[in-house]
DNA sequence: TACATTTGCTTAACGCTGTTAAATAGTTTA
DNA sequence: TAAACTATTTAACAGCGTTAAGCAAATGTA
């Protein structure tokens, strides 16, 4: 009878396993070791279960990069919300990255691989977006006369950096050390004191 | 009798076609696009013939990785040779970069893809281990005076904007649009202005 | 209660992948 | 001419993403 609302609910459970178990292996033994079957063997199945819930690979990798923006955001959200000048904010924020990067290293590979799939997709994240707004409007805010086309390029200049720090450290399977913490923050600074120009 | 020579260099010359078919593959249809059988489809062999070449798919990927850090390295050199001022060798070289990304997008992403495989034998390439020198020593002759840790500090931030820039164009479909060029000039000159803080 | 239908799940299969071993054809050597 | 060696292919294995068919258990209906 009101069983609807249970099988629901441990349909959305199932979903739920699905994910946990693609970032559990990648976790464990990177993007190229995750197969559908591997998931499925994780949560007592057999492959083609896997498809009642996702359409197919791209759509657990799609969804996965929408968790991972979330998590961001919220990183993000916090970041700011703990300091209350311009300039703070936005170095927290960019630290927030930082430390989301080496934390969640599996989410950002796929957020910001180069070659992972959902390329597309990711721009219409309304999650990217909102971390994308939070932080133009910093930057705007640290702007004496900003214009859209100045904070996008100095947006672009900021995320540029930061990408880059990363992605270096990630290749070199670092875990960001302090030496590169410390340009980090060099270039943060350095951004931010020409913001006006 | 002599067609030991013959035989020798029609050897490499199926070693060199490997590799060239392999770059036209992931040039027309993308690296997921590349397979064994495919490279032995377009040499007019089988796929076994191409492992009395190379060890396994690895292999040949290592190699690509090596001849374009060899392209890469030519270009730093002509770059840094076309000027006489550091400074503007400097930003020549980073040009070099910036441009080889988009001229070689395939082999660009096979030297530095984050998930792309030969990690650890890239640091050990002596070709990539020449064009950091040349950056290096550019470099140290724009410093006042110069340490080893301060010009590795300036080395890694150029670098890494360079590098974020370009992954954010890759990643946007992007061809290096003027926008783009602008913003990466822009960083160039504020981190040399500022290359003696 | 008996039959029909739907649901949940598995098995089997297709075409693809990288890779290896066995078989075959072709050339060289004795 | 017979034996040895070389070049190349065919066949196969295990794994991949994905789909279709089958089965078994639960549900709805008479």
């Amino acid at each position: 009878m009101g069983s609807k609302e249970r099988i629901q609910r441990i349909k959305e459970e199932t979903r739920s396993n699905i994910l946990d178990a693609a970032l559990q292996i990648v976790r464990e033994d990177g993007w190229q070791a995750l197969s559908m079957r591997k998931i499925a063997d994780k949560i007592e199945y057999t492959a083609p279960i896997i498809y009642e819930y996702f359409a197919n690979k791209e759509g657990i990798l799609f969804e996965l990069t929408r968790i991972g923006h979330q998590l961001l955001l919220q990183d993000v959200r916090s970041a700011k919300a703990a300091q209350t000048e311009p300039d703070l904010q936005l170095e927290a924020i960019w630290m927030a990255y930082w430390n989301f990067a080496f934390s969640q290293t599996q989410l950002y590979q796929l957020m910001y691989g180069v070659d992972m799939v959902c390329c597309e997709q990711k721009k219409a994240l309304p999650e990217a977006i909102a971390s994308a707004k939070i932080i133009n409007d910093t930057i705007s805010e640290l702007m004496v006369k900003p214009t859209p086309d100045m904070i996008c390029r100095k947006y672009y200049t900021f995320w540029s950096i930061i990408h880059g720090l990363i992605s270096i450290n990630l290749l070199n399977k670092g875990t960001g050390d302090e030496m590169n913490q410390h340009i980090l923050k060099d270039a943060i600074h350095g951004i931010i004191n020409t913001i006006n120009d």
